[in-house]
DNA sequence: TTGACATGCAGGTATTTACCTGCATATTAG
DNA sequence: CTAATATGCAGGTAAATACCTGCATGTCAA
């Protein structure tokens, strides 16, 4: 997995909303996300781009027409790898900050 | 919950560096956390200072020290609003996919 | 108090990013 | 074919980012 490009893409709230308006109404060409996105096509074809490099985003030409589509997996690794290994370890975190604010010093 | 913040502070793979020495050993120093690094204390700074921002970092100063803690709690808030809303149309998105590639148009 | 140490703060530069305009290409409908 | 439509590509500017150097402040130990 590519973290990098994963957390870069979803850096933005431009992108994020781009992925939220395609959660609701999956499989829409380029036209239609770029409807009420208060910038030009192009603007938003290179936020797509973001998206799609990191795997967010599937894209399948259908004639003129590019239909967009949401790819979950990048999001689920991303839970595994930086999520749930500090979910893991929260209890045992808190418990060293605690620890150190009685001024238990090692 | 500030999305941006967060994900803009992970999408830097020395800050995650940063958050995955934290979790080997929690409460480190700056210094400690510098070392090995491959750039300057004040580079480091400005990254942990990016960290503190999004809270995924918390620090307590002890002394002229200042020790630096892991907050796992914006992370578990990511998960709940980009991971978990996605996992759930998981499913219902791949079959919107494998659908549109079977050529049945809307 | 003084020297060593840990960190803070002020800038300066090069790269990256986000947005735009303008034009090219490809598909569909008539 | 031709016009309208959907998207692709090239480039240019302003802002944000990442890194640095240099110096200031605050703390500890002797």
């Amino acid at each position: 997995m590519h973290a990098d490009k994963v957390f870069k893409a979803l850096a933005d709230p431009t992108r994020r909303k781009l992925l939220d308006r395609l959660c609701e109404k999956n499989g829409q060409t380029l036209g239609q996300l770029c409807e009420n996105l208060e910038m030009a096509r192009q603007s938003a074809t290179q936020h797509l781009g973001i998206l799609e490099e990191a795997n967010l985003v599937s894209t399948v030409r259908r004639g003129r027409e590019k239909l967009h589509f949401i790819n979950p997996v990048p999001l689920h690794e991303v839970y595994e790898r930086w999520v749930r290994k500090f979910e893991r370890q929260r209890l045992s975190l808190l418990h060293d900050l605690k620890t150190e604010l009685e001024g238990d010093r090692e």
